[in-house]
DNA sequence: TTGAAAGCGCTAACAT
DNA sequence: ATGTTAGCGCTTTCAA
């Protein structure tokens, strides 16, 4: 049998309540001989605190729960490293759930998962969600955020995420102010973090009073294959700049315009943008991206700690120049 | 408050026993209508079983500690990711602790930390332990592995790892096949790992009558930084064949090469090989490397849960052909 | 098929 | 400074 602190109190002949301070190390409540002599005790019969005991007494449970809803790109890695980094530092336990891919109902059951543990907080990281999943969390009163998703038709519910907007006109104008007028944008997808994206990039247009062509705008899925795929498109279009819908896609543009003979930093200008769904690491020069997520990681845990309102985290262009180096 | 099964009971008009039963969907134990009835009601009153209490009155707890230990490289999110589809296929919660960078002291902290937690097992993902770690997982009787670490002075440890001379034997023969005499091996470390890949180089060696050049081998740390550095020592050695202590070594010294303007393919054959301490992603090409951590990563589990004997897992080369593609 | 009751190991008043 | 005691919410014999 597990020694359990009766077993250490008989041992010590003390209360069980003085061995539960002694470990607790609430030394103002009691004799610092008796509590070294008690935690001595303790360790020399190899005691190890049972948590679920514990967290039953005191309805205190010092751990995050994480829920991860697999997506093409593995993102959530840097994600989560980020969050495992601030939890130890503020001393709470992260525990993890996989909700497989883009499943529905298995993210729903994962959702009531994590509700049972009854922890501190849960952060979702996903690309979707729906409405029933976060009626779930809100109804539970457990404090929730959804990490690097935003709704705007859903205002209410509490999220982190890039500012998808601000991306895609940060990356736009970046090139308006390079001369370009034809500037094309590829590779995004129609969930809101591609919307966004494409209306910032119409605002830079607007603002810079260019004329958009519809057909200059190319949808995909984040990924490199994209990239590689859509170039095709892009080719007859004669447009001189293309804002890419993640780093991976400008990689995947990049280099299909390489196999193609066109010589990209001369003929085309690419600006790669990261954010939610990009995420590979590509090349020790485009460790950029994974700060980013790093950052969304340490941020999260924070909100949801301190409960503040909703976070739009800042999120850094991937430059040509970076690219153009593979 | 939240609701409890005392407060389904009542509601129910049931005893907690019977809720209890329907919650755990022990349909032999009762009447189908009274389960059904039971279940629509908790579910209508939004309560969540209490993992604690449960884990507490069974003392069973469905759950499997991870341990991280960092490292410089990140090849622990690829085991992390095999640990997570497996555990979650099995029906277990993986909670996630994470022991910072090398620092005994913490390590040893987050040992006792996961004990605590009465998890089915744990799995530590570390480059180094101590005798003590481990004394103190033995000694608690749980269930428990070094995932990436075998260390050959201490056989009675239960771990799981590459097969650190079968690789180094490997990729060796394969150049020495090619038709190689002088061949270096660059960039491993002094660690068991480091040494099991230099005695698989030796064994290589001498099975074909070769001589050994101490000379030849350079210690670094696996790094692309460890394969960049030591190129300039390789560069006068005069040798026709690298093996690289890891793949991103062996992508460093590329680089280095093309630079110092060396033709890498026809001058110097380099061949890297993966294992415990590679892992970074570097191109597209090389996703063999995260699909052999991912193998280490649902091993571990299933070794874990089923207490089998130790495990090494073989690991593949990365050929020359891939790594020049960069 | 259901209920009563004991107790898992710990914490936290309250009492001394 | 330490002991007593009543739970925390659930599972699980044992009875009915």
């Amino acid at each position: 049998m597990k020694p359990t602190i009766k077993n250490i109190a008989k041992a010590a002949g003390v209360s069980t309540a003085t061995v539960s301070r002694a470990l607790a190390n609430k030394d103002q409540l009691l004799r610092p001989a008796t509590s070294a002599r008690i935690r001595k005790i303790a360790h020399e019969m190899g005691y190890h605190k049972n948590v679920a005991a514990s967290q039953l007494a005191s309805k205190i449970t010092k751990t995050i729960a994480v829920i991860i809803n697999y997506t093409q790109t593995n993102f959530w890695k840097e994600i989560v490293d980020g969050i495992l980094q601030q939890a130890h530092q503020l001393g709470y336990q992260v525990i993890i759930f996989s909700a497989g891919e883009n499943d529905p109902a298995r993210l729903t059951q994962t959702v009531n998962e994590a509700l049972e543990h009854q922890a501190s907080g849960i952060l979702l990281i996903s690309g979707k969600i729906e409405a029933n999943q976060v009626a779930i969390l809100s109804r539970a009163h457990t404090p929730y955020r959804l990490v690097s998703i935003y709704d705007r038709h859903h205002p209410e519910y509490r999220f982190i995420s890039s500012d998808n907007i601000a991306i895609g006109e940060l990356a736009t104008t970046y090139l308006i102010k390079q001369g370009h007028h034809k500037i094309g944008l590829v590779g995004i997808d129609h969930s809101s973090t591609g919307q966004q994206r494409l209306l910032g990039y119409q605002k830079a247009m607007t603002a810079a009073d260019l004329t958009i062509n519809p057909d200059w705008v190319h949808y995909g899925n984040y990924s490199y294959q994209s990239g590689q795929q859509l170039y095709q498109q892009v080719q007859g279009q004669s447009l001189t700049a293309i804002v890419a819908g993640s780093d991976m896609v400008a990689v995947g543009l990049i280099k299909a315009a390489q196999q193609a003979g066109t010589q990209v930093p001369e003929q085309l200008s690419v600006v790669g943008i990261d954010g939610a769904l990009a995420g590979e690491i590509v090349s020790p020069e485009l460790t950029t991206v994974k700060q980013d997520f790093f950052r969304m990681g340490t941020t999260s845990v924070d909100n949801l700690l301190n409960d503040q309102a909703a976070t739009f985290i800042p999120t850094r262009l991937v430059k040509r120049a970076s690219v153009a180096k593979l």
